[in-house]
RNA sequence: GCCAUUGUAGCUCAGGGGUAGAGCACUUCCUUGGUAAGGAAGGGGUCAUGAGUUCAAUUCUCAUCAAUGGCUCCA
């Protein structure tokens, strides 16, 4: 017998080789029928796994992360099941579950899958679950398992199996399918109720763009129909969120392919918007002891020499400017930061001048590959709310942490709640890639962990992920669709200070080096709008929106009253407006709840007889009868109380 | 940049070898209506661009550009 401890704690005997399954049955009938895997000591098994002593026991169904996995991991061996049965002849590199489903990586052998051909290939994978196909594990040997690929003349598979260690390597059949797999995997196929194939995208085979390119199927299913078809409901939101489209509905920005693709021309709405953010910030800012500068859109080549950036990126920018009679390059500004460098270099600078913090929403241009462009997260041409701290290696923590503490109050301010923070440090395989000596790197590395511990932040920290100048910690959120953006970001340099050969007078009256700090709590504002954008749904606080409250005359007759008190509100500096349409009232409220205005202003006879305005509340409705002094008041004591504690 | 798909009116989309349609939006007129769409008429498109096939191309073929979904990249 062996004890089997549960996650209450509670211990129980079964024989020795009792599987997950039979535990469950012991359980409960209804476990025993929803159990896709078992946790076994931390590891993930076969819940038809026999399992041998003592072990810590989890059994996993569908409300867990790992059933969920299970399930889909084994939906990509169902799909590549029925894609092997539709078209023979089809070779397999890897197959894994991902966050929402599962894809698989598939070279067709110069065939091509289109959209229609999904629906075939559900309908085979639906058939093949109902035989509730099981999944059976098998212990293989090296030379079997590359024996097996080459007959099966699949070499993504026997470049796979080469990596592995014998000893290590399972087979896992289900149906006509056999696949090199680590497991785990469901009992059987009949789990797997409701399949939806999402789309097709081209993947590099092992994520090198040198190697041959699959074709990769992304998919999901779901034990209940019911539930696949509240997930497709809910991707038709998510849909509904996207920037792209909010951002056309509500005439923040364009693209224009006269202009040129991933360079955003800003519509006088979203132009409003983005201001009141920058002024936002620049308040902030100001508090925090920055001062502003303001650059050119060019450098002359020299500076991008000297700043190293030419080196790096030159191929990958856009090409320069020359000018017709000296001959000389300047590159459009790719970051503003070597400008900085000279405005710090103007004149000498002592320690007593130290931190010198230098802020600039300084417009750059990037040459963006052209399949990256993407919406206002992904541009050519975009405003970074940049700065750039110059400091003593004394002051570095403080700084970085002043830093963290802007980017905590934006997030505050806009109510972001879900984001991650990631620090990027160096490959330390792969130190070649980077500029700067290996002493300046720990030095930075160091300090920065240092700060990210004391901020109690909760953070990841990953290698090989650093800029090339220096290690950094970023801000990411996710956008409707799930996709991962980079918004704030703080990075140390002890390079350019270098380069630039910047100093500043110590108190032992000797040259010392500064240290710098680029950070850029936003990001972009391109990108942060877009994201920020998607947060709300469009619906933006009251001191962000670009119009606040929208006058609803209930007809013609009462215009001259709606411009009395639009004059009022005005006055008042609340942004305003007036549907002077010949329109019903009706019309113009569900325009208005449309364009997402926050408050709607009804005035008709009743109004204007009292000299009032009805209230109505964007998505909530009607909030009664108010002055116009009274509306004024609630207005700004709500503005008052977004604005608490920041 | 790579793979796939797509490109028809401002937006959402239908159509299809014989030079084009709907709804919404827009304009005008009627209507002056009280909390999510009042009625009528009208204007608007080199069918992304360029070449080829054809008596004839918006439709078929190719190329280019752009967008979309991924991959790779990202100072």
């Amino acid at each position: 017998m062996i004890n089997v401890t549960f996650p209450d704690h509670s211990v129980r005997q079964y024989p020795q080789g009792v599987t997950g399954l039979e535990i469950a049955q012991s359980i409960s009938e209804g476990l025993a029928r929803n159990v896709l895997a078992a946790k076994v000591n931390g590891d993930v098994w076969d819940v038809t796994r026999p399992i041998k002593g003592d072990v810590k026991l989890q059994l996993l169904t569908w409300n867990d992360t790992e059933g969920k996995a299970a399930m889909w991991h084994s939906s990509a061996h169902l799909m590549a099941e029925a894609i092997e049965q539709l078209y023979p002849g089809v070779k397999f590199g890897i197959g894994p579950d991902i966050e929402n489903g599962f894809y698989y990586d598939i070279d067709l052998a110069g065939r091509t899958i289109a959209e229609e051909d999904l629906k075939k290939i559900e309908e085979r994978m639906l058939s093949l679950a109902r035989e509730k196909q099981t999944f059976k594990r098998r212990e293989v040997s090296k030379a079997d398992a590359l024996d097996y690929f080459t007959r099966k003349g699949d070499e993504y598979k026997i470049e796979l199996i080469s990596d592995l260690n014998d000893g290590e390597i399972t087979f896992y059949e289900s149906g006509t399918f056999t696949d090199l797999c680590r497991g785990p995997h469901l009992p059987d196929t009949g789990f797997i109720k409701a399949v939806k194939l999402l789309n097709i995208a081209g993947a590099y085979w092992r994520g090198d763009e040198k190697r041959q390119m699959l074709t990769r199927i992304y998919g999901i299913t779901f034990p209940k129909q019911k539930e696949l078809d509240e997930y497709l409901v809910m991707l038709e939101e998510a849909k509904k969120r996207d920037h792209r489209i909010l951002g056309r509905e509500l005439e923040l920005f364009t693209f224009s392919q006269k202009v040129g693709s991933g360079l955003p021309l800003w519509l006088p709405k979203g132009a409003d918007l983005r201001e009141r953010l920058e002024n936002f910030l620049k308040k902030v800012q100001r508090k925090a002891g920055y001062v502003q500068v303001i650059t050119p859109h060019i450098g002359n080549v020299e500076l991008y020499k000297i700043s190293g950036h030419l080196a790096k990126y030159g191929k990958d920018s856009f090409q320069p400017i020359n000018t017709p009679i000296e001959g000389e390059q300047f590159f459009l500004k790719p970051m503003n930061c070597p400008h900085h460098c000279e405005i710090y270099k103007s004149k000498p600078r002592s320690y007593k001048d130290l931190p010198w913090r230098v802020a600039e929403f300084g417009t750059v241009y990037r040459y963006e590959q052209s399949g990256e462009l993407h919406g206002l997260t992904r541009v050519r041409g975009f405003t970074q709310d940049d700065a750039h701290i110059f400091c003593t290696p004394d002051q570095l923590k403080d700084e970085f942490k002043g830093v963290i503490d802007i980017v905590m109050l934006i997030f505050k301010a806009l109510d972001f709640k879900d984001f991650t923070t990631q620090i990027s440090l160096r490959d330390p395989d792969n130190k070649e890639k980077y500029i700067g000596t290996d002493e300046n790197w720990e030095r930075a590395e160091k300090a920065i962990l240092e700060v990210a511990r004391e901020s109690g932040l909760e953070y990841t920290v990953v290698e090989g992920e650093a800029a090339f100048y220096g290690p950094k910690m970023d801000f990411m959120v996710r956008d409707a669709l799930g996709r991962k953006w980079q918004l704030g970001t703080i990075q140390v340099d002890y390079n350019l200070p270098e380069r630039f050969d910047m100093e500043y007078t110590g108190s032992d009256n000797e040259k010392h080096r500064p240290i710098m700090i680029h950070r850029a709590p936003f990001g972009s504002m391109e990108r942060f709008v877009a994201v920020l954008l998607e947060h709300c749904a469009g619906n933006f606080p009251l001191w962000l929106t670009p119009d606040q409250a929208i006058i609803l005359p209930i007809s013609d007759k009462y215009q001259e009253y709606a411009k009395k008190v639009l004059h009022l509100l005005k006055n008042s500096e609340i942004r305003v407006l007036i549907d002077e349409r010949s329109e019903k009232a009706g019309r113009k409220i569900r325009d208005a709840e449309m364009k997402k205005i926050p408050y709607m202003l009804i005035v008709g006879e009743k109004e204007e007889a009292s000299g009032t305005v009805s209230v109505r509340k964007h998505g909530e409705g009607d909030l009664g009868s108010f002055s116009p002094e009274d509306f004024i008041t609630r207005i700004n004591t709500e503005l008052e109380e977004s604005m608490k504690g920041i």
